[in-house]
DNA sequence: CTATTTGATAATTCATGTTTATTGATTATT
DNA sequence: AATAATCAATAAACATGAATTATCAAATAG
């Protein structure tokens, strides 16, 4: 009387439904002929409506029957393919990450680990947003963002960092500019000159990277602009206003008429770290993880 | 190990994402904390997943959960309603009826039981094909109609009829036919003259009775022409070709030049049933039949 | 530090799904 | 017509497993 349907009642009925014999139903079942009867009859019941004819030798289905076996099908159905979703998701072979990441990212690391996303695991969908250092801090704090990749040493409690590429720092100077990577030996070479550098407040590592550079050649650059971004001062120093120290990728993917000269024997690097919650579940950003360790 | 997930455990997993707190989602439900532990628990199992993250104090959906709750609660609602039509097409409120009438029924029985149906019912559909008696009760025993309507006194095994219409007989002439409703007393006024009839072919009861009316006046009617159409009867009758003896009902919906003499006397009456499987399970039909002993 | 709250675990109880055995009804066989 | 066979329903016995009670360990609040 109080009892409730169960999807037990629902793989009984369609057996019944698709043989119209309960002894048959019940032999495919597995189960014997009088619990597939009592099951039914329950099922009856509860649906208060009567769902087969016994009649005279032969079962049928009512009209409402009729119904329930179209609908029955499309829910079995669908929590079949619910379960293997369920599963999917669950082992990180289906899902979306959502990535944030500093302009410089994109040069390297971001194409690679989409690349590697896309070959082993292709049903894995990201969503890409180029932010601040901040920016993807609060957004991962505030479970906006499930991965970033930042330029950042120490961040809040609660967030986990590891570095994912070390770059090497280059000089950039207008093209006719006399210094070149012949006879670049040091820094200071060029301590007299105007720098042009990202802003403090977009990247802090950055800026103090470059000053403990300057610092270790013996002197404070004459920081003369700010930006956040390259292809301003890239432009900059185009126009003579100024020389600049990135991050040595930087120097692909735009068409400028200005020089790099790489310093490898300075010993600071520029680290992109990627950054994300340590109680983030989502299995999908394990498996980008996973990846990010390989390349 | 070798369980079967069950809509239960779709129940309490709900229950548990909405509240994030299992005594009180066990409370919610009326089961006690440690049986829905167990519960969701083994669904987790089951499904292969890991749905819940209980941690340190507060317990939150992984992102297959999540996945899950959205399913789940679609396929709950469906059922829901699911639920409810299998117990208005029991109930005969929702659904179908197949109907199979003689033109004649037209004139009265099937559109009042139309709009019977429309007022009461207003959620069961009629399906409406005009054929002859014949075909109505190869039909009906096909399974290809619920209900028919025709002029017959017996029916093959398995078929119920029940009369749903009496009619009395009408004299059909021309529009200046020397006789008229004031001069006439009885049928054998006309014994001379041609008949127009339906063919037996078509319906053999009605065939019979106009005989019989005829044989209780004392003649034998000659028969000039059959049809199966009023609309023929009519127009021939009309050309003077002969006079016809039809269902008064008929007179409506056909703008002639012929006139009726509604013969109340006569013993005979045209009866109109209607007929149905005896085994026909459809709800739905039985709400007709209902409707049709009122009217 | 103590008290409280949380979910998990263990042992027991109890509901109910399932089985075996049987019956009544119908159909096929001789 | 009598017998055998087949079908679903019913009754009673059984067993699976869901739910309860009692308890614990971990974490937090006062």
């Amino acid at each position: 009387m109080n009892y409730q349907i169960e999807l037990r009642h629902f793989v009984y009925f369609l057996a019944v439904a698709d043989e119209l014999h309960y002894r048959k139903a019940a032999e495919k079942l597995f189960i014997s002929q009088p619990g597939l009867s009592t099951q039914i009859k329950q099922m009856e019941e509860i649906l208060g409506t009567q769902l087969f004819v016994r009649d005279k030798k032969k079962v049928s289905l009512t009209p409402a029957g009729e119904f329930l076996k179209k609908e029955v099908e499309f829910i079995l159905n669908h929590l079949d393919q619910t379960k293997k979703q369920v599963k999917l998701i669950g082992d990180g072979q289906l899902g979306e990450v959502r990535i944030g990441f500093l302009g410089s990212a994109m040069q390297n690391v971001v194409p690679n680990l989409l690349l590697g996303l896309k070959e082993k695991f292709p049903t894995v969908h990201t969503t890409l947003e180029e932010l601040s250092n901040r920016a993807q801090i609060n957004a991962i704090l505030a479970d906006r963002l499930d991965l970033g990749f930042v330029r950042l040493s120490r961040v809040p409690k609660g967030l986990d960092v590891k570095p994912v590429f070390e770059d090497t720092f280059s000089l950039v100077l207008p093209e006719d500019h006399p210094l070149d990577a012949k006879h670049f030996k040091n820094i200071n070479q060029v301590a007299d000159e105007d720098f042009i550098l990202f802003s403090q407040d977009y990247s802090p590592m950055y800026y103090d990277t470059v000053l403990s550079i300057c610092e270790d050649s013996g002197f404070v650059p004459n920081v003369s602009h700010k930006s956040v971004h390259a292809q301003t001062i890239f432009k900059l120093v185009e126009n003579k206003l100024g020389i600049a120290i990135v991050p040595t990728t930087l120097q692909h993917g735009f068409q400028m008429k200005v020089k790099f000269i790489e310093m490898k024997k300075i010993k600071q690097r520029a680290v992109l770290s990627m950054v994300w919650k340590t109680d983030n579940r989502n299995p999908a950003l394990q498996k980008c993880m996973d990846l990010l360790q390989k390349l």
